[in-house]
DNA sequence: GACATGCATGGAATCGATTACATCGACGTG
DNA sequence: CACGTCGATGTAATCGATTCCATGCATGTC
C-alpha cells in the first residue's frame, strides 16, 4: 500500500508538502497541490489512519458499549449514534455486552487500548473498577439509557416515571389491581428505577406491589418466560404483567402461549421499549415508547462537546405510553397517543 | 496515559526489554520480568495499540459491512461474527450500510483506512469499484450471506433452494395456486436468486409467476407494504406472499391489517429469515429459516484463515422450512421441524 | 587459560504520518 | 540598494511501540 513517501517522490516534494496537501494548509503553491493531487490519484493513496492516530493522539471514533444488540431497542440506539457520529465527523466501534459484566469489560479495555476518543456506555451492572479508574483518569465519557450513580459522567437517557404513573392509571381505569412486574437486573438504573416508579404510581392508587408479584430478570426474553411461569403459578396470579424491557415482555408472551392461555383475557401484558414487531403480535403490546433515536444523537452530541472542550450537557427525554390492546382495552388504530393522565 | 518509556523507567531496564517481557519472548531474566510486571502495575499501564499497529502492520481486527442492523437477521449474524472473532483474538468493527451503495462505500473506505486485518461483507449492490480494487489489491476478504458474481472471493451463505422448493411445495398442498413474490434488489444476489428458485419452484407445480405477482423491494418494511398493496389492489390478487427477507414481511402485514382483512384468509405470507418475533406476530409466520450463527462464525473462521495464510473456503448451508400458520396449515405447536419434500 | 556459545540486555532503526524550525527567494519599502 | 516580511518548501523530530544488531557476561569445552 502507498505511503506518503511514495507520493512524495511521484509528484517531486517532500512529504511535508504532501502532508500539508492533504490536511489543506493554506501556503501551498497551486502546482504543487496539483502535482501532488495527481500523484495521490495516480497511486490510489489513502493516508493510514493509524499512523495519524498515532502522531496526533486522536482517532476521530467513539467507542459505544451496549447491553445487548439482539434486542432492537439497543439496535436501533446504535444506529443512531452512528449517525450522528458521522454526520460529526467520527466513526463508532460498537462493543456488545450481552449484559455480561465480564464482556463489557472486555470491550471497554479494547475500546481504550485503541485510543478512541470517547466513551458511549450503557453499563450493564453498577460499574467495574476499570470504567471507573478511566472516568476518573478523565476519559471523556457519557453514560446513555442506564448510568451508575455517584460518577461524575453526564448522562443521557428517558425518564420512565410520567410513563409509568400514565400505565398504572390506564391499568387502573380498565379495572385491573393486581399488577405484577418483571424487573430487570437491580445493578442497573433502568432495572430498578422502574421498579420503584411503578411501585410510587400504584401506591398513588392505594395499591400495593407484593414481593411475589416482582419477579426478577435479566433483560433477557428467557427470564421474561421463567418469572411469568412463576407468577402464573401463583395461587392467585397477577391480573397484569408489566416487563420492564421489550425482551422480556417477548418471554411472557411465550410463556402464555405455552399455557394455551391468551392476552390480555388471563393476562395482560405491557412493556418498557416500543419496537415495530410490538404491532404485530398477538395482541399488539401496550408500550412505553422511548424516543430511542433521540436519545442516541443527544448522547454522541454531549460526547463531542467534552472531547472537543465544550461542557457536556446530560439529557433527560421523556418516554411516552403508546396504548394497544395487550392489556384489554381495544385501542382504535395506530397511531394511539393516548396519554390521558388522571389522578385517583 | 503511562508510555513504555514510563515503564522502562520505573523499570529501571530499557524499553526494549519491557516489549520483550509484554511478548512473551524467552530470553529476559525473571528478575527483569518482575520488576517490569510491577511497573506495570503501578502505573496502570497499557500498550498503545495504535503504536503497535503501526509497528507491526497488523490491527487484530476484521471489518463487518452489513445491510442494515435493524434488521434482526443481521444483527445475530453481526453477533454471532464477534463472537467467532473474539474467540480468535480479533476485534471486530461494524459498519451499517443501512442498504445504501454511498453509505457501504463510506465504510469500506473508513476501515480500510484503519487498516482493518480483513474485511467481511454483505454488498448492498453489484459491487462498488472501491470494493472490487479492494479485492484485486489483496485485501483479505470474505462475502457472507451475498456476494458479487465474478470476483475471486470466498462466499459463506446458506443456500435457499431447497427450503424454497419446500415451501413452495407446502404452499401446493394447501391449495395454494396464485404465488406472488416481494423480492429484494434485483443487484444482490439474495435479492435476485430467490426469485428464480421460487420461479423455478413453481415451474415443478406447473404455475406460472406473472410479472404482476412479482413486486420490487428493497428489504425495508416499507417497500414490503406498497408492495403487497400493489398485490391487493389487482383485479385478481394473490393468494400468497412471499417476502423474501423478514422487515418486507412485516410491511407486508401492516399492509394487510391497514385494509382490515386477515393472514392467512385473505391473504397467506411466508417469508425468509427467522426471527424470534416470528412466533408471536398475529398470525406465526411460516418461514424459511437461515443457520444464522453458523454462517457469522463459518465467516470469521474462512476470512481469519485467509488472513494467517491458509487456504479460505467457501461455504454454503441450507435454509430449512419452519411451518407456522400463516400459510393456513395449523402447526401444532413450536418447534415444528416440518421439512416434508413432496415431488409433483 | 583461551575461546566458543548462548543468554540477557540496551541502542537505535523503523512503521507513516504531522509539524516546529530553518532556509531560500521574491517582493515591498524607506 | 539594503533590509524586513512573507510565502513555499524541505529537514528532522516526534508519537509508542517492535525488533535487528551489538555488547557484555557467565558458562562450558578442550
Amino acid at each position: 500500500m502507498a505511503s506518503i513517501k511514495d507520493v512524495a517522490a511521484a509528484a517531486g516534494v517532500s512529504v511535508a508538502t504532501v502532508s500539508r496537501v492533504l490536511n489543506d494548509h493554506p501556503s501551498v503553491s497551486a502546482d504543487a497541490r496539483t502535482r501532488v493531487l495527481a500523484a495521490v490519484d495516480v497511486l490510489g493513496y489513502r493516508p493510514n489512519a493509524v499512523a495519524r492516530s498515532l502522531r496526533t493522539d486522536q482517532t476521530h471514533t467513539l467507542g459505544l458499549v451496549i447491553s445487548d444488540v439482539l434486542n432492537p431497542y439497543f439496535a436501533e440506539l446504535a444506529r443512531s449514534v452512528e449517525e450522528e457520529a458521522r454526520a460529526l465527523g467520527y466513526s463508532v466501534i460498537i462493543g456488545n455486552a450481552d449484559e455480561r459484566p465480564d464482556l463489557q469489560d472486555h470491550h471497554v479495555r479494547t475500546l481504550l487500548d485503541r485510543r478512541i476518543d470517547g466513551l458511549l456506555v450503557s453499563p450493564t451492572d453498577g460499574g467495574s473498577p476499570l470504567m471507573l479508574d478511566a472516568a476518573r483518569a478523565g476519559t471523556p465519557m457519557v453514560f446513555v439509557d442506564r448510568w451508575i450513580p455517584g460518577v461524575d459522567v453526564p448522562v443521557v437517557r428517558a425518564d420512565g416515571r410520567a410513563a409509568i404513573r400514565d400505565l398504572v392509571a390506564h391499568l387502573y381505569g380498565l379495572g385491573h389491581r393486581r399488577l405484577a412486574i418483571i424487573a430487570g437486573p437491580a445493578a442497573t438504573t433502568t432495572g430498578s428505577e422502574r421498579v420503584e416508579a411503578f411501585r410510587a404510581a400504584m401506591a398513588e392508587y392505594g395499591l400495593p406491589l407484593p414481593d411475589a408479584y416482582t419477579g426478577q430478570g435479566d433483560f433477557q426474553a428467557e427470564s421474561g418466560r421463567r418469572v411469568t411461569e412463576g407468577f402464573l403459578d401463583l395461587p392467585e396470579p397477577p391480573e397484569v404483567v408489566f416487563a420492564a424491557d421489550n425482551l422480556m415482555a417477548l418471554g411472557a408472551l411465550d410463556a402464555v402461549r405455552a399455557r394455551g392461555l391468551r392476552v390480555p383475557d388471563d393476562l395482560a401484558l405491557a412493556a418498557f421499549d416500543d419496537i415495530p414487531w410490538f404491532v404485530h403480535t398477538d395482541p399488539p403490546v401496550t408500550v412505553l415508547a422511548q424516543p430511542t433515536g433521540e436519545l442516541g444523537r443527544a448522547a454522541v452530541r454531549a460526547l463531542v462537546d467534552r472531547i472537543e472542550g465544550r461542557p457536556p450537557e446530560s439529557v433527560t427525554l421523556a418516554a411516552r405510553l403508546v396504548v394497544r390492546r395487550s392489556c384489554g382495552e381495544p385501542a382504535l388504530h395506530e397511531p394511539s397517543p393516548a396519554t390521558n393522565r388522571s389522578q385517583p
